[in-house]
DNA sequence: CTTTTTCATTTTGTTGACAATCGCGAGATG
DNA sequence: CATCTCGCGATTGTCAACAAAATGAAAAAG
């Protein structure tokens, strides 16, 4: 019945996760020209696989190919990365408001746990950006999937959340301002308790902007380079 | 200049192409289990573009494939396309709003000119309702285009419309109602032309949520059957 | 000395054959 | 008679060789 799902049952689908997390992690430069032989000896697999991978790496934006001249990792510039949050800032928000009208109860209850989780992560593990990071992904992964909305939540996490996290990784700085967004994402969470689709929409398109502006500022002072 | 050119440089670009129209207007049926080799000889290709193309719809959400099992054609339920249009609401809105901010003088006048040339085909030729879907998606088009969002007009040109046009050819009957949804098109591009951000946004989405309405109450009443 | 053109190497795109896996039907058994 | 199992056929996944195109360097011309 079921099997250990570890193991993609196909080599393609193993290139494509291997390929989408070198990217994210940074493993893959941006604007980095790669060849194909040179991944498949990395990777270790053969070109078939691989190209089909790339395809669909491309199909979602994280890879540019010009035919006959290779691909290269997607660069993301500064503007684009705003535009980013741009488009997070009216999904999320969609999602927040879907959310609150679908998620279970016990959803919400094991969503208000793992704010209490990141609460003592962000106090025991101070500096630990990458925790803080992923426990951020994990509660607008859970908002994301709680919508309901298949198409929603299969372009947040398929195609936005893979952007931003490449440069979380990048900048490691993360969101940079944990106990706030922790205070924020409770608030959402109340929201979502209370069933208040509008308020938790409202609520999470204020969150993504401040984040927004939190790294733009950055950038401006020169502490981020992109 | 970039000429728009029909060619497709690479065969699998074409095959992407080629299945992108098969299944948009409905030459592959919705739920219809497409065997590789049948594909192949149907659109004179070989197996490796077809499975990179494959690849690539899967990725984009039109295919759904199970390994070892075969591809076949996504078939969306009337409540899934009730949530698609919920997406494009939010995200059509935010296009508006940077259009109103960033499309160029003669780009909004174009427009307006294409509004024009919308209004005599309507008149002239009543009940032809491929070429009024046609010009509505001209509109929306260009709007996306000019938010000047690339990664914005990737998901709303690369996602979201082929889903909306799959249905549009399938319903035929496309909004349903021209009039009305062309006196909507001048009244947000009259606020794009004032650089109105806000209220573009706000006309954007009530003019998506209204279609999503018709839609809604032609399923209802059994006129539309998906 | 700069620019252009040509050519060779490298890399991509494509092809057809090979191997692995699944679905389905026939047969056997309770 | 129903159900379970086994095996065959068909289809998908994978591989390695072939052909085409582009990048880069070298040479020739202005």
């Amino acid at each position: 019945m079921n099997q250990p799902i570890i193991q993609s049952s196909t080599r393609a689908d193993e290139a494509f996760d291997c390929l989408q997390t070198a990217i994210v992690t940074g493993e893959l430069a941006p604007g980095e020209k790669i060849g194909e032989l040179e991944l498949c000896s990395r990777f270790e697999l053969t070109r078939g696989p691989l190209r089909e991978a790339l395809g669909r790496l491309e199909s979602r934006g994280l890879l540019v190919r010009r035919p006959h001249a290779g691909v290269k990792v997607v660069s993301v510039s500064a503007s684009e990365l705003m535009e980013l949050y741009r488009i997070r800032e009216v999904m999320e928000g969609l999602a927040a408001r879907q959310a609150a009208e679908r998620m279970t109860d016990k959803e919400i209850r094991d969503l208000q746990a793992t704010l209490d989780t990141h609460e003592k992560m962000i106090e025991e593990a101070k500096g630990q950006a990458y925790y803080q990071a992923e426990g951020d992904y994990d509660f607008h992964h859970r908002i994301a999937t709680g919508s309901r909305n298949t198409k929603l939540a299969q372009m947040l996490l398929g195609d936005l959340y893979y952007m931003v996290r490449m440069y979380r990784y990048r900048l490691s700085t993360s969101a940079g301002r944990p106990h706030m967004a922790l205070g924020e994402h409770r608030h959402i969470v109340e929201a979502l308790a209370r069933r208040d689709g509008e308020l938790a929409e409202f609520l999470m398109k204020r969150h993504i902007n401040a984040a927004r502006q939190n790294i733009e500022e950055k950038i401006k002072e020169g502490v981020l380079t992109i």
